[in-house]
DNA sequence: CAAGTTGTTGACCGACCGGCCAACTATTAC
DNA sequence: GTAATAGTTGGCCGGTCGGTCAACAACTTG
């Protein structure tokens, strides 16, 4: 029917959704195929396996995760500090939207992944260790931007990057546990003080 | 052989190593039953299905982490908020114990069967949540202490262990997509920051 | 001893798994 | 036109999935 590869296209759709909604395991190449429209026997014409299948999907995912998240949340038309809460209140809001559509708070299509299957497969692994870096860069330049314009003085931003993005990920693992999209915005006001106390290089206490 | 139910906790150790070490998913009941010696018939005997079977596996779980972790973390050897910590030391050290033993650091048991069916199994997703809580409420009572002995003063020792509990979880994703333990520990420095700056009930900044 | 209970075994079920392939049909290039 | 290429199809592969069952062995209880 369509002249390109529209089929291509439908399978990569399919599979983030069915992978995303419930897990890799859990989702088999024929579900997909069924869900796209598309014979099993043409999955094979264009991916080699539900590796690779799953590889291309993660970097559409991630993509999508670019525009939706990521670009809205650390625009320049907030003070740096304040889009890290809106980075918090952007999951909260996205999370809140796919449970109300499927009844289940999704939490991090990466980061589902990444837990699942590091163990298992270290190609993929890798390819999950590269996708997380982008969200942590993003907040990294921010925090730089913070401590430039004097909001955040003492900050390390990478450091501080990986403390807050971490703890994102820990907020999306307790909502999904939970069922319960507003925990995301709940933990998000501790984000900035992670940021700032945390990470400000001291020499304070020891031991 | 063995005179008492020997079988049936061989089932559960085998479970729970090969299930912690990939994922639900990529165990089946065949090969659990090889690792605990007993035939796939007898499995059925004591568990009415795998997912029983997992149910039995997270309490004996919860168990070993309250031994191996929560209780020596939070035992009253040190003040309050350095057993916070110490919990994130302790983390990272047995995060690098498996990673040394089976090449890969493997992260929460509880966190990464959450994400991989708590959108596949209401009951398991309870029962995860349930299970969740119990490291939250040791927290909660050592801030509560710090909270009384004027260490952490203006704190919401609730609000605040909830905090510092999604920003563990998110600290073994971390360390586990890395496949590097000692993540847990870095991000650890921030923690007891994340408590006692993050939620003191505050008026201070809105909108 | 006999009866009942608890545990063990191996064979078996239908369904599905990821993956493969030869034949066929479009589309494009010459 | 013809030839090559890209895409599609249905059927098939061996293997594994979770789960069942009847027969049998062992131990406990009277």
């Amino acid at each position: 029917m369509g002249r390109q590869s529209d089929a291509r296209d439908r399978i990569l759709g399919a599979a983030v959704e069915l992978i995303y909604a419930r897990s890799y395991g859990a989702v088999g190449v024929q579900e997909i195929c069924e869900r796209a429209g598309v014979k099993k026997g043409s999955f094979y014409h264009f991916f080699p396996s539900k590796r690779e299948l799953t590889m291309a999907a993660l970097d559409a995912l991630a993509e999508r995760i670019r525009q939706r998240i990521l670009d809205p949340a650390f625009a320049n038309d907030l003070p740096p500090l304040e889009r890290i809460k809106r980075f918090f209140d952007l999951g909260a809001d996205i999370q809140g939207e796919y449970q109300a559509l499927t009844g289940h708070v999704l939490g991090c299509p990466v980061g589902n992944l990444a837990l699942e299957i590091s163990t298992q497969d270290e190609t993929l692994r890798k390819h999950l260790e590269r996708l997380l870096r982008g969200p942590e860069e993003r907040i990294a330049a921010t925090l730089e931007e913070a401590k430039r314009d004097g909001s955040a003085p003492g900050i390390d931003p990478a450091r501080a990057a990986r403390a807050i993005f971490a703890y994102m990920e820990g907020a999306l693992l307790m909502a999904k546990t939970r069922n319960d999209a507003e925990v995301v915005r709940e933990l998000g006001r501790g984000a900035v003080a992670l940021a700032t106390a945390a990470t400000a290089e001291p020499e304070a206490v020891e031991a």
